[in-house]
DNA sequence: TTGTATGCGTTATCAC
DNA sequence: GTGATAACGCATACAA
């Protein structure tokens, strides 16, 4: 929103005297705060990074681009859990030893005490995904010289964080398109957690194809992204007359919990049941029997980030970069033309 | 001990109080010092760590031996696919974050770059697994001043550097006897790569069991940790007249390699054949059959080689730490008593 | 009480 | 001068 500016106030770039002021506090404690320092409180740092959000304040210079000490880029998630979160750190990984970088692994705990460390180590950058970070704390982060990269965020990212993602809703599109093309009409959906962005694309265009093709109605679940959960709402779905023939789930996680509940019921698949999962992890296609998905490059996806991170480290960009990477349906064995 | 107190000079346990006297500051500024906080100059820090050891000043709790910036520790394995990598990752991650460390990953090519990398940046401490390093490697790391500690080494380390492993002789034997007690009498086994300290180990105690039990040759191949070559060799060991009831594969995933083999040869796990693995990871759990499996601490495994880490960090220690965690039989349905 | 920890501002300093 | 950082100690809260 523009501010009109009636007085003879020039709109100067904002300084850390405006942060303190707003917040409350001492030009000191609010360059503290910008540096990860310990001294100060939990309330005065959010205290801090509410009021720089608010002037959007930001650094000078960006950073120094350092000449040749090793530099050290941060690759920030919730838990390196499961094989999506390993593949993206294995192509980050690869790209940042490519470019002559060391990666710092850290795990963002619920507290937020992340940003202390990642603000702390004076990190030339940090690559976060599987965490949904505030907005106060991307502007602390920035506002601490910390170059950002988010890979496929879980919220609408402020406009100017760059990310990279993938094609989501495309990639529900082709689910969809391969179950109508043969010949499904009933379809049941499980999508991860209830607001995740790409959870919404992924069923979104899943939902928007079926209906395009005059199919019916897509019953949809949400089961947080877990096998065991995907398991019991796949039961209920399947559990009724005139039950769906097919089934596409927002992760291969997911999709094996519908196997699962498959065998409990004494479904078959792809006889009785037909299911497409997402992600295309290792474990995709050992299941039995394979399973059909849509693919992300998810290596790709962290090699990706890392590139962005460095473009922005060191130019200064027109736009911020936003990167879509193509998914790509996999077909295996899990899906075959509905029972008659 | 009660102390008389003849004199008026009374021994009491120094004080912070005294500290800061010595190092000629305020006691707020000792305590800081002692918590690793920022606001301290390294002058300051070195007065007051020097009044410290000077008065024998001693916590009444022990206390983390912070004193020092945070510290990055290496965590360097040869790759990051896979669950184990994955598992092991989380437990030194976590273990590291605990003691307010952060972790640095380091994938060591087959160049062995990853060895200046580490020296370069001054590393606090390595921790290295799935890798090989040569002795000469392992000296330059010592010499730089880099402690070091091995999660169970493919050769035998050099018996001056600290080790973490679990007992995977013990595990080979433990899945040995739990399928003679099944009725079992004809074997196979598929090691991982052929020289591996801890595949020799598995074989060696699965081996030694059934000897031990009057069992017959067991059928040993070699698939190199991989699923494709494990299902292509246990094709072979399988399909031969007399066939062995069951198989023991030396990690989960050659197991599942097993699961195809079987598949192709139209044999049913447990009915006609019986499967158990290594390490139980959690596909383990997923398959079908769930797999019967060897159960490695993994996670457990990490976080016991941080703390030694930190031990073989500060303190020096009378003897070079070896430490051996139990691995454990976890029964599920891929093991059945043999045919009749 | 005495000992210790925390959080903030003050003062000094540095880079333009 | 202005904007920012560095490092100390004061005031206070907390603990045995």
């Amino acid at each position: 929103m523009a501010v009109p500016n009636p007085s003879s106030i020039e709109p100067r770039r904002p300084t850390l005297a405006d942060v303190a002021a707003i917040a409350g506090t001492s030009v000191p404690t609010v360059s503290k705060v910008l540096r990860g320092g310990t001294d100060v409180s939990l309330a005065m740092r959010r205290a801090v990074m509410a009021a720089v959000e608010s002037v959007g304040y930001a650094p000078r210079e960006p950073r120094r681009p350092d000449s040749d000490a090793p530099v050290l880029l941060d690759f920030v998630l919730s838990d390196v859990h499961g094989s999506w979160a390993n593949q993206a750190l294995t192509g980050v990984e690869e790209a940042a030893t490519d470019a002559g970088h060391d990666v710092v692994l850290t795990i963002a705990r619920g507290d937020g005490t992340w940003v202390q460390h990642v603000l702390r180590r004076r990190s030339a950058g940090a690559i976060i995904t599987l965490v949904d970070p505030t907005s106060a704390q991307l502007a602390a982060l920035r506002a601490g010289g910390v170059p950002l990269v988010l890979i496929d965020p879980m919220s609408r990212p402020p406009s100017d964080v760059a990310s990279v993602g993938v094609t989501n809703w495309d990639g529900g599109r082709v689910a969809a398109e391969h179950l109508l093309a043969l010949g499904h009409r009933r379809f049941a959906a499980i999508g991860g957690t209830r607001g995740h962005r790409y959870s919404r694309a992924r069923l979104d265009g899943f939902q928007s194809a079926v209906q395009q093709a005059g199919g019916g109605p897509v019953l949809v679940e949400h089961a947080d992204w877990r096998r065991e959960p995907a398991a019991l709402v796949a039961e209920a779905l399947l559990d009724v007359p005139d039950r769906p023939t097919a089934v596409f789930a927002c992760s291969d996680l997911m999709a094996i919990g519908v196997y699962e509940a498959a065998r409990r019921l004494g479904l078959r698949i792809p006889d009785d049941l037909s299911v497409v999962g997402f992600d295309d992890v290792p474990e995709a296609a050992w299941g039995s029997p394979p399973l059909t998905t849509v693919r992300q490059p998810i290596a790709e996806l962290g090699a990706a980030a890392v590139r962005m991170l460095l473009r922005v480290r060191t130019g200064r960009l027109a736009a911020v970069p936003r990167e879509e990477l193509a998914t790509e349906l996999v077909v295996r064995a899990s899906t075959a033309p509905p029972a008659a």
